[in-house]
DNA sequence: GTGTTATACAACTGATCGGTTGTATATTGT
DNA sequence: ACAATATACAACCGATCAGTTGTATAACAC
């Protein structure tokens, strides 16, 4: 279960709700319990704790037990990844642009290149 | 309905299912009908043009008539401000971190950075 | 001990999702 | 004119989602 697939579908499932979001950015900035981050919401404590499962399992924060508190501390490099799943992506249509660039050099074989793209 | 959090919901839900992933790098690789992408999953062109108006309507995507087709189209802006989304996410992270040296800074005042000369 | 707080988890519900089939409407090729 | 192709869209279905309430357990405070 180390499919990436996998995990970019739990990544982008899990940041496309904006209490999850909102949720995320919050223990970025610091340490919250659950109980002191449901009380931010106007939703019961039971539907806080499911949206920081959902963050957990999808790599995104990370839960420290602390007494009968559990802390709960984004993990930046869970978002990083998902940055990186995208400039995948978007190095998908760098290749295109680049292969046109190809192209129009072959059509074009006696022109300097003028300064392209971006 | 210009708000960024609707946005943002419907650009990671969109990227939160292979499928439309894997549309999105097809298309951003080149200009593609609809029908052509269907022939290469398995499952009906109703299922496929579904996911096709999820990633259009994301903002992912840009479709042109031709014809009888429609030839759908990546849009590298929409990825990148996906990418920028994550970027202000991650740059939270980054606050907290500089609040952290702020902080030992304070509690070490004649020390502007840990140089280990003498 | 009692009572309160923090969490976990199961069961339920309405809404949305990802897929299907079927039908309708243009457009193209003959 | 006709048949084939490309798309649009509605209706349906099972699964998942986002929320609820209720119950159970463990850690504090007194």
């Amino acid at each position: 279960m180390i499919d990436p697939e996998n995990t970019a579908d739990a990544m982008f499932h899990a940041l496309a709700d904006r209490t999850r979001r909102d949720i995320l950015r919050r223990v970025l900035a610091g340490e919250y319990s659950i109980s002191s981050l449901a009380a931010s919401y106007d939703m019961s404590f039971a539907a806080v704790q499911k949206h920081v499962a959902v963050l957990e399992r999808a790599g995104l924060i990370l839960k420290r037990r602390s007494g009968r508190e559990q802390l709960a501390s984004g993990d930046v490099d869970g978002v990083r990844s998902v940055a990186s799943m995208l400039e995948e992506i978007e190095q998908v249509w760098r290749g295109r642009i680049h292969r046109m660039d190809e192209l129009l050099a072959a059509d074009l074989p006696d022109e300097p290149t003028p300064p392209k793209e971006n």
